[in-house]
DNA sequence: GCCGTTTTCGGCCCGACTGTTTTCAGTCG
């Protein structure tokens, strides 16, 4: 059992109590469990076994932590089978319609006893819908419309996807009439590895304006909302993109309201409160006196914390370390000196070593790692490719090309190719590439005897992820990390797009036994270099400084 | 259902937009 499928019991019991018409705020407790959940490094199912107290983590009482020993030892939590039997699956499927909420389907079910999605398309075929009070002809072809979308629900792009549009929606918002300043926020300005949506916000003397100069946007499939200030669009690639224009003296107080996350946005209010201020998109209050309004750092000095980078807003710590003033100066992508994992054509690469290593010196780097896929029976290309990499080596003076290889970390913990062979390279990354549903504990054992191998530099994305299509293998991390730790072995931020891996979270704690990182591209092809900066992201989100990571020094450091 | 260095009871974020109304409820972020 898995955090993640913990947390989905939470939330889909807080979906179905909302329907049901129960106390919103037992509701939200149910909510911010769910989200405590996602958001920790370690498995829940060991801190039940371990018999940890749960009721030690935030968001978690007494309730939830036995409703969570209860999923944990059967597989399942009674008290939502049961709500389960009371309503129709399909009621779950329709909060995922915009503009229909659990009021409205409660109001729906109660009337027209529909079943499934196929019998409420019907009955908003027949316009039964409209009669109901509170319901109209509008909202009845919003449902009829969403019905026929509702296998899209839930669908998140992945940064580097969203971040094409949000630049071209950028690039045209700066043309709108009296913009003045103009910033993408929300979960894509926290570099989020996915994104829900694009949240943009500006400051204008005639946001009316700017709001039709908005939904104007030739990209524009759908407008879904355009009010005075605030407008809701939704792109052709189906990106929903809200946009909020204010005063400019507001600019500040709404750049961080809409940067989020909610979470940290909701702990300042909180703060807020104790000290008898109010804090909203407009500003923070004490009675009418605005504080703290035109800059985002006004908000964060007003408290006597330290401007914390939006890649850190999670709530998860940041608040109280900024008090104290001791966060991370987080690492920027020109701290990066070097890439020390790229394919070249030897094996899955697309260019030759020479191409890559050209390539490397024009975009500034001042060492690369060349780290061919090799096999044990390709003891003739072995050659071949370090002889090539010496002849390079030779031609080069301001730069060097470090000879590296990635190899299989098999099913008992050996690596594929022999020590005699591993032993002509300068670094050598471990990689599962097989036997993927072995039982944590095994696999665990499995990744330590391969860190435990004296050859073995590096681990490459670790949890062998594939963002939003395969959840990657089941580790034990408290144990990899010791052994990381005690073994003196890298561990690899991997920049593909898709992966990501090992994740914000999890970078964050390994930092926390000394790990030191290595942020690599895997690039396949010169294009794929520029990933590296999807990987600087994940590793600020993870509060990783330039001092975390090797290969933001200026020479190769020899690793073993 | 969670939380608490004023509290173990009584709070729990708040403003914009829409569609339904005729002053507001529901939804969203």
């Amino acid at each position: 059992m898995t955090n993640k499928e913990i947390a989905k019991i939470f939330e889909e019991l807080a979906k179905l109590l909302e329907i049901k018409g129960e106390n919103p705020f037992k509701i939200r407790a149910y909510l911010n469990a769910s989200r405590e959940i996602n958001s920790l490094p370690y498995s829940l199912e060991s801190m039940v076994q371990e018999g940890k107290d749960l009721t030690k983590l935030p968001n978690i009482g007494e309730q939830i932590a036995k409703k969570i020993q209860e999923i944990v030892n059967t597989g399942k939590l009674e008290k939502l089978e049961k709500l389960k039997k009371e309503f129709p699956p399909a009621l779950l499927n329709l909060l995922a319609i915009e503009g229909l909420g659990a009021k409205h389907i409660k109001t729906l079910y109660e009337n027209l006893h529909f079943n499934t999605v196929e019998e409420l398309q019907e009955l908003a075929k027949e316009h039964k819908i409209q009669t109901l009070k509170g319901f109209g002809p509008k909202l009845e072809e919003k449902i009829a419309k969403g019905l026929k979308l509702l296998k899209q629900e839930g669908i998140r792009f992945l940064y580097a996807q969203a971040e094409p549009y949000a630049n071209e929606l950028y690039k045209y918002l700066q043309n709108a009439p009296t913009i003045i300043r103009l910033e993408i926020a929300g979960s894509f300005r926290r570099k989020k590895e996915t994104v829900g949506d694009l949240d943009i916000v500006a400051s204008a003397s005639n946001p009316q304006k700017v709001i039709e100069f908005f939904t104007k946007f030739p990209k524009v499939s759908q407008i879904v909302s355009a009010g005075d200030t605030r407008s809701t669009i939704v792109l052709d690639n189906s990106l929903q993109v809200d946009f909020r224009v204010v005063k400019d003296e507001h600019f500040g107080s709404a750049l961080h309201y809409f940067t989020g996350s909610k979470a940290h946005v909701l702990e300042i209010r909180r703060m807020a409160q104790d000290l008898n201020l109010k804090i909203n998109e407009y500003g923070l209050f004490s009675n009418d006196k605005n504080l703290a309004s035109k800059e985002e750092a006004d908000i964060y000095r007003a408290f006597g914390m330290e401007y914390i980078e939006p890649e850190l807003r999670e709530n998860r710590g940041e608040l109280e370390v900024a008090k104290n003033r001791t966060l991370p100066k987080l690492i920027e992508l020109n701290d990066i000196k070097a890439d020390m994992h790229i394919y070249s054509n030897f094996s899955l690469g697309k260019n030759s070593i020479e191409e890559i290593a050209n390539y490397a010196q024009k975009i500034g780097y001042r060492y690369i790692a060349i780290t061919d896929h090799f096999g044990s029976i390709e003891s003739n290309k072995i050659e071949q490719y370090l002889k090539e990499i010496e002849r390079l080596n030779s031609k080069y003076k301001d730069f060097k090309i470090i000879k590296g290889v990635e190899c299989d970390i098999l099913e008992d913990g050996s690596l594929t190719l022999n020590s005699d062979t591993l032993s002509r390279f300068d670094i050598v990354y471990g990689v599962i590439n097989s036997n993927f549903k072995l039982p944590k504990d095994i696999q665990s054992a499995r990744l330590i005897k391969a860190i435990q191998n004296p050859y073995l530099s590096a681990i490459s994305h670790i949890s062998n992820r594939v963002i939003q299509q395969d959840e990657g293998i089941e580790l034990n991390y408290k144990e990899i990390f010791n052994a990381l730790k005690s073994n003196n072995k890298l561990l690899e931020i991997n920049s593909q797009p898709n992966r990501l891996d090992i994740n914000d979270i999890l970078a964050k704690e390994a930092k926390k036994y000394g790990i030191k990182f290595l942020i690599n591209s895997s690039a396949k092809s010169l294009e794929e270099l520029h990933y590296i900066k999807y990987g600087v992201n994940q590793a600020r989100r993870g509060w990783l400084e330039k001092g975390d990571v090797l290969n933001c020094l200026m020479e190769f450091k020899q690793i073993l």
